[in-house]
RNA sequence: GGUCGGAUGGCCGAGUGGCUAGGCAGAGGUCUGCAAAACCUCGUACAGCGGUUCGAAUCCGCUUCCGACCUCCA
């Protein structure tokens, strides 16, 4: 690859260069939701970050396998390994059968993830479908002495781990602290050791979603889905695993406990892990009750918000933080990304129309603010997807699109092949890259009626019948529809 | 309480031991019948207190405040 990538790598807490294990060939694990309710906006911001990156890996020619999974089982509910799966107790409540619940929130998420223009990854395997490779992994860890069981259960021995292996390699804690500072929970009672973590659960008999094991009657523990399913499709070694950050400390450590108890190593080079979305500061969660769907972003129908923002606008909001970042969320914040979204996207929209006029002399100034901006925009994405510093970029390129197409500048004062260019990075950055799209076309008959009522206007323009010119674009204003008279005396129009 | 991470101009947000990102909002100008958009110009910020240094917002220490994790969470 020409583009020397830098990742900032959890496992090593440094910025890190990217070099895949069999280039061109990238294995990325992403761990994804677990689906017994809607989506929010919080689970949105991860999911979208790791579009940019896959997006970005493509785009430099790797072929990346992306994997990210559906948790449609073995996700407690509550207290440690003792509650009641999240599925079925959502199930239970609602007299569904749990792959109802599963069906109708997976579907509702992918439907999500499209509005944002999220690409869907390679394989989206799900733990039910994958209870077979999680009884082998269980075993397999028993067979290395990691584990043991107790009545028809089976826990990691977290401390036996430990003894040769650094349980802590990811969060960074010793083992002497976190048994020291961890919560004194109930159901202890089974365990050895008070971090020792389930790898199989024992069903009781009302339990609606369980298996045949070795063991007897159960469910996996939450951690080990996303061990068997990488190790299956990524095998025990693989570049990129990522995820939110708040998975790190516990089901991450976890996950790599497993790997290297059942396989001998740490399934991936890169660890990387996305920041929070937030609201007045705190973390957007469900429990907290201060999350946001995206709908209700969508359609402004939540109580904090003022009006709605199209999805366009929300991925461009999370793109000008960078994925390490927390993210606050206001209203303030968001129209401020929505009006620099505008500007960019309206610059696409003029790029895509723009003619190079006849060449001249060339102008070293604009040919070299170009040629930087261009690399720029590598240089962004290449400092650990950094897409803040992307959009600067961008918008360097958007200043001299808008100079061209407004006549200040003059664009046969570039080279033939830097206008190429230009075009070139601008179009894979904000398309392809960023993944943003223009919101332009109504559809259906807008467009016609539009170009109806502008030469309507533009007659009465022309009469100097000013009154009735300026009725008309302040009657389209109230209903949304902005008319811009521009230099060639034609009339262009856009859709807040 | 323990561990970790933050604190940047009115708002958002990059970055970094010396060369003052950028966007939004605001001010002025060009253009326009008037607007809008666009273009040009302006605003000189890095929590506080010490220290290292020729030089620190950037490194070190302390203080204050905020957050995350330690319990399911993207």
């Amino acid at each position: 690859m020409e583009q020397k990538l830098f990742v900032y790598n959890t496992l090593t807490r440094k910025k890190e260069e990217f070099i895949p294990l069999d280039a061109p060939h990238v294995g990325m694990y992403v761990c994804g939701p677990t689906v017994y309710s809607d989506v929010h906006l919080g689970n949105c911001r991860t999911f979208i970050s790791f579009d940019l990156i896959f997006r970005y890996l493509t785009h430099l020619g790797y072929k990346v396998r992306y994997v990210r999974n559906i948790t449609d089982a073995g996700h407690l509910e509550g207290d440690a390994d003792e509650g009641e799966d999240k599925v079925s107790k959502k199930a239970r409540l609602s007299a569904l059968e749990p792959m109802e619940i599963v069906q109708k929130y997976t579907v509702d998420f992918h439907e999500v993830m499209k509005t944002f223009n999220a690409l869907p990854p390679s394989i989206e395997p799900t733990a039910t479908g994958h209870i077979i490779e999680q009884i082998e992994l269980v075993k397999a860890i028993l067979d290395k002495g990691y584990a043991y069981e107790v009545d028809g259960s089976v826990y990691f021995d977290v401390e036996k781990y430990n003894q040769t292996q650094d349980y802590g390699i990811l969060n960074g804690r010793k083992l002497e602290d976190m048994l020291n500072n961890t919560r004194t929970l109930g159901g202890q009672d089974q365990k050895h050791g008070k971090l020792d973590f389930a790898l199989w659960i024992k069903a009781k008999p009302e339990h609606l979603m369980k298996w045949p094991s070795p063991w007897g009657v159960g469910f996996p523990g939450w951690h080990l889905e996303c061990s068997a399913m990488s190790n299956k499709y990524l095998g025990h070694q693989f570049d990129i695993h990522g995820g939110g950050m708040d998975l790190m400390p516990t089901h991450h450590t976890n996950e790599i406990a497993q790997n290297v108890a059942s396989c001998g190593n740490n399934p991936a080079t890169y660890w990387l892990h996305t920041n929070m979305l937030t609201t007045n500061g705190q973390k957007m969660s469900k429990s907290l009750g201060n999350s946001f769907l995206p709908n209700e972003l969508f359609n402004g129908t939540h109580p904090l918000l003022k009006k709605g923002y199209s999805p366009m606008v929300v991925r461009f909001f999370f793109l000008q933080a960078s994925y390490r970042s927390t993210i606050d969320f206001s209203n303030e914040a968001i129209d401020a990304a929505e009006s620099f979204y505008k500007r960019l996207s309206e610059a696409a929209k003029k790029l895509a129309s723009l003619q190079q006029n006849a060449l001249v002399a060339v102008d070293d100034e604009i040919e070299s603010a170009i040629i930087a901006a261009c690399e720029d925009c590598y240089n962004g994405m290449n400092d650990n997807f950094n897409s803040p510093k992307t959009l600067d970029a961008l918008n360097n390129i958007a200043k001299q699109v808008n100079s061209f197409a407004g006549g200040t500048r003059n664009s046969g004062a570039i080279k033939a092949e830097t206008f190429g260019r230009m075009k070139k990075t601008y179009n894979d950055f904000f398309f392809d890259v960023l993944g943003l799209k223009t919101e332009d076309s109504e559809g259906g008959d807008t467009d016609e009626l539009m170009s109806l009522i502008i030469t309507l206007r533009n007659q009465a323009k022309v009469n100097k019948d000013y009154a009735t010119s300026d009725k008309i674009r302040e009657g389209l204003k109230q209903i949304g529809f902005q008319l811009n008279d521009n230099k060639q005396g034609g009339t262009d129009w856009t859709k807040n």
